[in-house]
DNA sequence: GCTTAATATCTGCCAAAGCAGACACTGTAT
DNA sequence: ATACAGTGTCTGCTTTGGCAGATATTAAGC
């Protein structure tokens, strides 16, 4: 069970590392579609923690900083944020009063709906010379990347021997 | 000439979409190999800019401002730490004066070099379940992506598998 | 019922990054 | 030479994110 061996060390360079790839892609793609957010009042993070919201991969606070891999306590500021502004409500859980459940407001929603056309023209645009299937696998290979071992532990060590193809 | 239409503000969600994939990857990239990066003393930024510094990506402050997408003052700040601990110095260009190069010392190098190993480790545990080919196909969809409308100074290279096995 | 561990959120403090402006230097035109 | 625009770097000020600790609630053990 010899591990694949995609790199090495003697030829490392990071121009050619999927690391730096996928790295400089993010920013890119932030940076092209930021502005566009930003000039409707948003923060890039605000936008995405409503687009989360909206589609149902956070409810609270928690899972929103699993999601975006942020602080706890950034977390909160970010909402506090979007709550002063009324966009996001939030509401003791009943179940589990530890929790506060985060709705999405009417005025929210509304806004989140205004602002998709825009992302996604902008995507559109940076994918413009790509065909169909080059989405589609594109998408495919990252969603591989994400969960591969974003399930799997990650923790430190070469404790992967799930898989193993 | 209509645009390529990869994605529509009808049926777009979050999850599907390559820009919350890019993203998601990123930050799951960093987390996996920054833990190693941070044993040694070093933030994940900083041992960019020093990759950045060995394999030529950048020569300068405004370089490395390009390639990390970092305002200039952010950079001053992490050159000036760099260089507190004798890891780069800087050298102000006699061509043009208002230029300060900047070059990896001897200790600066010693420990990029120390540091690749575990960096390619964690690499090709994050892509042990891909084959080459997928690996190729991931980079020159990321290669492509990038240069497609980056624009920036990209010296591509597009192969993926050097290393071989 | 009381104690302890775990979880979800929030607050204070510090480091990192963005923005705007200052400074130094270059190149060009007058 | 002087004036002016453009560029590279650096310095304050502010915002954002990370870390540690506090609070409130739940769950498990005695």
């Amino acid at each position: 069970m010899h591990p694949t061996q995609h790199y090495s060390p003697e030829t490392y360079k990071a121009r050619s590392s999927v690391g730096y790839l996928i790295k400089r892609a993010a920013a890119l793609g932030i940076e092209c579609i930021e502005p566009a957010i930003e000039a409707r009042g948003f923060t890039f993070t605000q936008w995405v923690v409503l687009m989360y919201l909206r589609d149902g991969l956070a409810f609270n606070a928690k899972e929103i900083c699993l999601q975006l891999r942020h602080d706890s306590g950034a977390v909160t500021r970010l909402i506090d944020q979007l709550e002063a502004r009324e966009f996001v409500r939030r509401e003791r859980s009943v179940d589990d009063r530890r929790e506060v459940k985060l709705i999405l407001t009417d005025a929210g929603r509304e806004m989140v709906e205004l602002l998709i056309p825009t992302v996604v023209e902008r995507l559109n645009f940076m994918l413009r010379d790509f065909s169909a299937g080059e989405v589609s696998e594109l998408t495919r290979l990252l969603h591989k990347f994400i969960g591969g071992f974003g399930a799997a532990g990650n923790t430190g060590d070469g404790a992967g021997t799930e898989g193993g193809e």
